[in-house]
DNA sequence: GGCTACATGTAGCGTTTCTACATGTTGGCT
DNA sequence: AGCCAACATGTAGAAACGCTACATGTAGCC
């Protein structure tokens, strides 16, 4: 998978694992590898700006805790993440349905 | 549909359209517009850096003709340009597979 | 004479993902 | 003790590419 296939794709993917359970960071990215099947492994270089920008456009909030002895800073969604994601969503729909459309004649 | 969520996906697309006949710039522009429904409609400055990328990456070539006065650049598929509009579109499936693996836990 | 559709192109901006680097803890293996 | 993998967070700088805005010109209609 080409590296930035992804843009603009990512952010309601993070959105969408935070929405089903609060996580850090680290969480994060092995939810997304596990929900990927494998696919979807981001560099830190990616994932840890990605979320200070969502929290700074003010779509997810977070918290500082300490578990064993690590230090964790869990995201939550906030309401405008929320009706970010089901933006994202029917977003997707329609971006899937435009590639498809222009890919879809004579497809092997 | 935001603005780049196009990238990496615009290439294939536009092979895909000239894949099924050779057909110049402005006229590309017009197929993509039909094929997906009216949504993907590209600025100028986006399509035609667009093709000559992908000439100069030898995935199309092109020819200059003349109709009704008007100059025409007609683009076709190379071999590599066919390889290429394959590859392009089992990364598609691959990529609509982790997108959607991703996004459906409880869409609603 | 002016407008719309046809037709091609360039310059420069902005966004976002990536690579590479930087730092520190915990726990297991030898 | 020493080392390394996994856990955990972050920054700096580069690269890619689609966008806006601009630039140019023809054909045909009102």
């Amino acid at each position: 998978m080409k590296a930035d296939a992804l843009r603009g794709h990512l952010d309601p993917m993070i959105l969408a694992v935070v929405e089903a359970a609060p996580l850090h960071g680290y969480a994060i990215m092995e939810a997304l590898l596990e929900r990927s099947g494998g696919e979807l492994d981001l560099p830190t270089g990616t994932l840890y700006p990605a979320l200070r920008r969502l929290e700074r456009a003010g779509y997810l909030a977070s918290e500082w805790s300490t578990v064993g002895g690590r230090k964790r800073r869990t995201y939550q969604l906030t309401s405008a993440g929320h009706k970010m994601l089901a933006t994202g969503k029917t977003e997707w729909q329609t971006f899937r349905a435009v590639v498809e459309g222009v890919l879809r004649p004579d497809t092997p």
